[in-house]
DNA sequence: TACCGTCCTGCAATCGTTTGCGCTACGGCG
DNA sequence: CGCCGTAGCGCAAACGATTGCAGGACGGTA
């Protein structure tokens, strides 16, 4: 009746095993991991051994025998972040499949916590880690894990990698900056003129998209009003300060720099009685599933979030057992076009004007 | 110039800090956790050595010798859910705080990976592991790591716990089924009649939530109608046939195992003309940050997210110094009233019955 | 001068694996 | 009968840190 121990019941290690198995501990090992050097008998009396003692191996031992860890590091900018939640999950996924653990890390886009991260992935030897929406240089990254066992995740950085030469390997994208003008394409051939791009300072994205509003807009020969890129710090909560000053002086359409962003708002424009798309047309951006779900249903801009992660994690293996990254890509996204951008009501008529 | 090494690039470890001081290993070792017994100059000069080597420890090392990671495995059911989401991130955070380090698995409510999870997590003799919202017998979990580093974050089984004796230690639950009771006692009160329970079959919460319904219904002096206990498998994608299903026979209310499924709902009934609240009402559980910006907002029971992953996180580190696992606790729930419940039309008054 | 105590520091064992190399049987062949 | 090849295992050295114990230097005291 010891169903339970009294005993801190020391861990079974391998030379428990080797000892019932009467042989050495070289020999356990290498049967336990079928070595053709070993007998058949031997192998099986090992792995009975093995499966009776409930033998568990100890990874930091192999680890440290073996020099490789089996650890990827995970950076992020916030785990509690649907957009994120999936690239992670996919990731792990991913990993797990190839025989990788993965350590999370949160960097809330905070470059001290970013550092802190990368140095606990070193600390545990991470054979590869993947940094995914992060403010830290790519070159200082690259001076704190090796270079080329690194990943990035990020929004195209468009104009700015194409004059600074060749892409990057490890680096992997999706292309923003043609996903918000596709936006601005739909908006401006549904009749939408007075268009604003609304900011989040908590995601890094955020560059990105706001220059490629700006452009996409000027495309169109559209001018841009003053007071037409505010910016909020957080997605959730729509600071009153932003709300009102939109309240006040309301543009057609709002592209807002996430789906969280976008919902906070419809939200908060619907308390001073402003309605979507009757009143003005909204656009997200990232694709999360809640956007499918919304009401109205909010048009946006879909990102491969689960692409990312598995691309993540498959790259980083690759390299891990190659040695060589693969070249930058950048993911395509996809303007989904739903409810909140359509009027009911049509607007003055000029569809299609070609500039 | 050779800000890019050719060569591998060797790690530094411990005996090159060491000969760089000009000192031993061990008093190496005993500077850089300013042991007293090492003289001021020394520990400097092992320190300013260390800094310009940019010496990383070895966690599998360091670990090995000490019989202690500094590991913490956290399981939980789906890693994009925005449920575990929340709790995962502020496990991380208060884990980091303490100076651990989180390895994460998804368990997706499947035994076997559940089970391959812990595993992951005793190859790397984590120092603690927390479940949520898991499907493995408490049993099983407690043979498969050390019962006494091991905390469980699950719904309150509530009767269930309270016939089978005393509380299990290391134990963290929300009070499900006062929060449904909760609910109810509100539906009625607001003059809700017909209510169904709209399960999911994805969540291990599932079952407690439902039966605590049914429960409630019955103080009311409710009756069960046939077909107002439909499920579903998956939160996000209101099959066609149960939507058809409620449709086709209407409650006046309808109480969703999670947020997440009471807002798929929403959007499914919306379809067929039917609107949230004039035509039904609708309640969530969890609290997500998305029922709080939804269309109507949603009425719902608020979990404390953050708080268990916390409760989680800290529990696990004060059982790992002390040895002594704190009692199971049960986390109050809040029933927050929104819109979705506060129909304009009043129903049929028999507002204040009192069964 | 001899002895003792205090401070620092170093030696070497240890954690649990993996792995290069060598050793022992044993069977076959000349 | 002697030799050699090979199959099957075991020895012992790593991996990189921590840590009990001992030793050396030095100053003070008798």
């Amino acid at each position: 009746m010891a169903t339970h121990d009294i005993v801190p019941h020391r861990r079974v290690v391998l030379d428990d095993v080797a000892r019932m198995a009467n042989v050495s501990r070289s020999t356990a090992s290498r049967a336990l991991v079928d070595d053709p050097r070993i007998s058949e008998p031997t192998r099986t009396a090992v792995k009975q051994a093995a499966g009776e003692l409930r033998y568990v191996p100890n990874a930091a031992a192999r680890s440290l025998r073996a020099q490789r860890t089996r650890i990827l590091g995970l950076l992020l900018a916030n785990l509690s972040d649907p957009v994120h939640g999936q690239i992670a999950a996919a990731f792990e996924q991913e990993a797990l499949a190839g025989g990788y653990r993965v350590i999370f890390a949160a960097g809330l886009q905070d470059p001290a916590l970013e550092r802190k991260a990368l140095r606990i992935f070193t600390e545990h030897a991470a054979d590869g880690v993947a940094m995914v929406s992060c403010v830290l240089a790519p070159s200082e990254a690259q001076t704190r894990v090796q270079p080329d066992r690194l990943i990035m995740v990020q929004p195209d950085h468009h104009r700015v990698q194409r004059y600074r030469g060749p892409l990057l390997p490890g680096v992997i994208m999706t292309d923003d900056a043609s996903g918000v003008e596709a936006v601005v394409d739909h908006l401006v051939a549904t009749g939408y003129r007075d268009i604003a791009y609304v900011g989040s300072g908590a995601r890094a994205a955020n560059a990105v998209r706001a220059t490629a509003a700006q452009r996409a807009l000027r495309k169109h020969g559209i001018r841009l009003q003053p007071g037409r890129f505010p910016s909020t710090d957080d997605s959730w909560r729509v600071s009153d300060g932003i709300a009102a000053l939109i309240v006040a002086d309301l543009p057609e359409a709002l592209i807002c720099h996430d789906d969280k962003l976008a919902l906070a708002l419809m939200d908060a424009l619907r308390r001073p009685g402003i309605r979507t798309p009757d009143d003005v047309g909204i656009v997200g951006f990232d694709g999360i599933q809640f956007a499918e779900i919304s009401n109205p249903r909010l048009t946006t801009v879909a990102t491969p979030l689960a692409e990312l992660g598995r691309l993540a994690a498959s790259s980083l293996i690759g390299a891990i057992q190659t040695g060589k990254l693969p070249d930058a890509v950048v993911l395509p996204v996809e303007l989904v076009v739903r409810e909140s951008t359509m009027p009911r009501l049509p607007l003055a008529a000029h569809l299609t004007a070609d500039v």
